[in-house]
RNA sequence: GGGCGAUUAACUCAGUUGGUUUAGAGUGUCUGCCUUACAAGCAGGAAGUCACUGGUUCGAGUCCAGUAUCGCCCA
């Protein structure tokens, strides 16, 4: 191996392009098609192509390249699908804003003219998102990105539908659905977002069509009484039960509207009396029906008023007829108050506009044949969540699922299969044969393609190689707030179509907030993008920093600050490898395999038995998808251990061993850091490639593709791991007495320890790293000897450290310290006596807790002991 | 109204079947250091009534019940 030198500053952008292009260039992100190894799958959930890289998919596909990239190292056969999603509103917004800012309208320029320009968008715009996640670093092959709207996926689309239709699973029906007045299209249940808004609750009074008085509603959404077809109550309510059966004249528009009894009215609501307005309100819908009433829609598709109302009011909006009704209501004198009120309005998740309850004919998916399966396959386990308590959320929504209102009044997205011709209709992949037939204008809900991505997405509804050999996949990662929109769905949609499960796993992400804790949104500009985290701070340090951050299914606080703890890391990472390399001779140390294993020094012994360790406890964490704990291991064995301690102890051998211990140091310096560069290599792909160049032999591949790091049980050594704490214990003793006392860090020390054999041996055997670590220049160890005069004093373990003080400081420091030792001590120790001397902990404990106790007890009486021994020397 | 989650140091969070000192980490803060990898660093220190009230237990941050505050989902 050429030794060649790192920077001292590790500069990412040049690194991350040069290792993002090897790597696709060497087809490392490709799966192998005749391999016979275990596949490992991801899909990733589609970006919308109106969508630029946000803080929310960092987190979200960093984990996805985490996966992946780990199950690639640990040999299996590894897919991860890429692609986009059509987005049929927010595309359609965007394209027709873009045509208004250009002098076009939509309508006139029609659908096929409309479409050309959404594709120009599309080819345009579209692939912003995914150039953005190459700089993230995922490992996606490419070569299979799959668009929702490409030939192959639409036709999978079209027969998904035609199937369903032919199966009675889909049906057209006039149903009151969440009508999106800017959008000019119906929505789904789950695209409507309810906001609490402080309003009104008008009380209006009604006069009897008998004259006889007046019957009294309240209401929120006054302009809705022109739509009024009746008036309900409960049946059960004293007050009103004379008046079912009579009627109401309705003011302004005169119309003459009856009273009846329902049960659905709450007594405790308003007066008990209910305005009906059966176009306008579900539930007054199902009343009306019931009550066999009119059915009267006053708004046009935009929400203004049309022409079932009085003349004054046609063409306003729903806010100014409001004004209007409440002004008219109080001339007439038939507003009796008005009372604040709190309630909930539902608005559109892509348009944000008030959404109107509006009764229209649309098309529908039966949903309760395919959510008793999906119910099923989370039930049983064959579909994981994780964290487990979504399966309460999931649960819930599909037992209580509602048809699925899947067309849209709109032209970007996948046009429904169906034609008509007079009152004939016809559903099939391909257009009726015959004069006369009319396509459907309505496109399917974006969602209707989303939910066939699984297999949509490998060739369905064609037995292709990719759908045999990768579905199902094994880990979808995601964030709770589309379980209804996507994940249920597509285990609907596969046990339906494939008569299997589309995923084994489902990994919910929490979801980024701001300091505050406010949702990151653009309106709010309290987004940070991405790309100017990588440029900052590098990709993976971003994508560490998240990661860190990110407990399992918990939302994070994000702040950019945080980015600098990711940057730090990569520093001491980049820091420690460029050390390792400074100090190795011309020619690769040997590989640990041979070596000896009685050659190595305690702190070798030490770093690997942690290694081992680390290892196990990473491949724990990532087991029960506790990613954060994976990081923070690996992050806390390189800082911690290797380079804070294994380090700084082979500095001695580096500078001033024998050549063998040179050599020795050498050895295991880069062995752990290669394991280092290997388990960090999922989090932050770039820089581990990057340093792997520096250290790898001949026969060593590309990071990428090398093999994830085995527990060798060998390895694991307790009596090093007792040792080195020993050591280490001193050391941190001593610097704690230096520095308490203000002794100079650069001044010698002489160090005397008093204490058994077995204790000081070990130290004694290795006061070379006590020279280094704690400046130490003499030590002195025995079993009884005498405590130096004006010296200070540490206990560590049951060993007496001594360091005379005479010239190096003054002693009011020292009882000082001591004192506040003693006080420490005494509290340690009480509390073992008070539960030692609980008979029930005695007879009820378990021996070895007991034990245990006792043996604290012991040792604390005995530090308790010196201390106060060497506080009497020093203040008698 | 129903469900879920959170509440631990000034801040952000760990704390995995109840028992390893007097509950940890990072950031911030204080003290001292340009110690031949790293000042994006090193060494050391201070800092917490584990939201509150009860209960179970020999023993509770951890289990149970209730309360409060905040957040999310559903109706």
């Amino acid at each position: 191996m050429a030794v060649r030198e790192l920077a001292k500053i590790y500069e990412p952008a040049s690194v991350e392009e040069k290792w993002y292009t090897k790597w696709e260039a060497s087809a490392a992100y490709k799966p192998d098609m005749v391999s016979a190894k275990e596949t490992f799958t991801i899909l990733i959930p589609p970006p919308n192509i109106t969508g630029i890289l946000t803080i929310g998919h960092v987190l979200n596909l960093t984990i996805q390249d985490v996966l992946i990239r780990r199950a690639r190292m640990q040999g299996k056969n590894t897919l991860w699908l890429p692609g986009t999603d059509h987005a049929s509103i927010a595309t359609e917004a965007r394209v027709s804003r873009m045509l208004k800012d250009q002098g076009v309208n939509k309508r006139e320029i029609g659908r096929e003219k409309f479409l050309e320009h959404a594709w120009e968008w599309k080819a345009k715009y579209g692939g912003t998102i995914v150039k953005q996640l190459r700089k993230l670093g995922a490992s996606c092959d490419w070569d299979r990105e799959v668009f929702t709207m490409d030939e192959r996926y639409s036709r999978a689309v079209q027969e998904v539908f035609v199937r369903l239709y032919n199966d009675g699973l889909i049906y057209r029906g006039e149903r009151i659905i969440n009508w999106d007045p800017l959008g000019q299209t119906a929505l789904s249940d789950e695209e409507v977002i309810y906001h609490e808004q402080q309003g009104k609750l008008w009380y209006f009074k009604y006069p009897l069509a008998d004259d006889s008085g007046f019957v009294e509603v309240a209401t929120t959404r006054p302009e809705t009484m022109l739509g009024d077809t009746g008036i309900a109550v409960n049946p059960e309510d004293e007050r009103y039960r004379k008046l079912v059966g009579k009627k109401v004249r309705l003011p302004i528009v005169n119309r003459t509207i009856p009273i009846f009894a329902d049960d659905y009215v709450d007594r405790e609501f308003g007066t008990g009396c209910v305005k009906v307005t059966p176009a306008h309100d579900p539930n007054d819908f199902e009343m009306g029906r019931r009550h066999n009433l009119e059915i009267i829609n006053i708004f046009h598709p935009d929400a203004s008023l049309n022409d079932q109302v009085p003349e004054k009011y046609r063409g306003l909006d729903r806010d100014a007829a409001r004004q209007k009704i409440v002004a008219e209501f109080e001339a007439l004198g038939l507003l009796s108050k008005i009372e604040d009120y709190t309630n909930k309005v539902g608005h559109s998740e892509r348009t944000n506009a008030i959404v109107e309850p509006y009764l229209s004919k649309q098309w529908f998916v039966r949903m309760k044949p395919l959510a008793q399966p999906a119910l099923k396959a989370v039930a049983d386990g064959r579909v994981a969540f994780f964290p487990y308590r979504w399966v309460k959320t999931y649960n819930h929504w599909l037992e209580n699922i509602r048809d699925w209102c899947i067309s849209r009044q709109l032209w970007w997205g996948h046009r429904i299969p169906v034609w008509y011709r007079g009152t004939e209709i016809y559903c099939g992949l391909e257009a009726p044969a015959g004069e006369g037939w009319q396509q459907e204008e309505d496109v399917l809900d974006t969602w209707f393609s989303s939910w066939l991505w699984p297999f949509a997405t490998m060739g369905w509804p064609e037995e292709t190689d990719d759908l045999k050999k990768f579905y199902p996949t094994q880990d979808l990662v995601t964030g709770p707030d589309i379980i209804f929109f996507w994940v249920a769905r597509m285990i609907m949609a596969g046990l339906y179509f494939k008569q299997e499960i589309p995923f084994e796993r489902v990994y919910f992400t929490g979801i980024i907030r701001d300091e505050q804790g406010r949702k990151m949104s653009k309106s709010l500009g309290n987004s940070p993008d991405p790309l100017d985290l990588f440029r900052e701070y590098g990709a993976d340090a971003t994508r560490v920093s998240i990661l860190m951050i990110a407990p399992q299914g918990l939302d994070i606080l994000f702040s950019q600050s945080q980015t600098e703890h990711g940057r730090n890391f990569m520093n001491k990472l980049w820091n420690s490898s460029r050390f390792v390399l400074m100090n190795l001779d011309q020619d690769m140390p040997a590989p640990l395999r041979d070596i000896a294993p009685d050659r190595f020094d305690l702190t070798d012994r030490w770093i690997l038995a942690r290694l081992n360790e680390t290892i196990r406890k990473v491949d724990r964490a990532y087991e029960l998808y506790r990613m954060n704990d994976a990081v923070k291991l690996v992050y806390d064995f390189v800082w911690a251990d290797f380079c804070d301690w294994y380090i700084e102890f082979a500095k001695s051998r580096f500078y001033a061993g024998t050549p063998d211990d040179r050599k020795l140091a050498q050895s295991v310096s880069v062995h752990v850091l290669k394991q280092i560069l290997k388990l960090l290599h999922p989090y932050t792909p770039f820089i581990t490639e990057e340093l792997w160049s520096y250290f790898k032999t001949d026969s060593d591949k590309l990071l990428i593709n090398t093999p994830w790091p085995v527990i060798d049980e060998t390895l694991t050594d307790t009596t090093a791991e007792d040792t080195m704490r020993l050591l280490m214990d001193v050391i941190t003793a001593i610097r704690n007495m230096r520095t308490q006392l203000n002794i100079a860090p650069g001044k010698p020390a002489t160090l005397f320890i008093r204490g058994e054999e077995a204790l000081t041996g070990p130290v004694v055997q290795h006061k070379e790293y006590l020279s280094r670590l704690a400046k130490v220049s003499e030590l002195t160890v025995g079993t009884d000897i005498p405590k130096p005069p004006h010296a200070a004093t540490a206990v560590v373990r049951k060993m007496e450290l001594f360091i005379p003080l005479e010239g190096l400081i003054d002693l009011q420091k020292e009882i000082e310290r001591l004192k506040k030792q003693i006080t420490g001590m005494e509290g340690r120790l009480s509390g073992i006596d008070k539960k030692l001397s609980n008979a029930n902990f005695i007879s009820r404990a378990p021996a070895q807790i007991i034990e245990r106790e006792r043996a604290k007890k012991t040792e604390y009486a005995e530090n308790l002991r010196k201390l106060k021994e060497n506080y009497a020397a020093l203040t008698g």
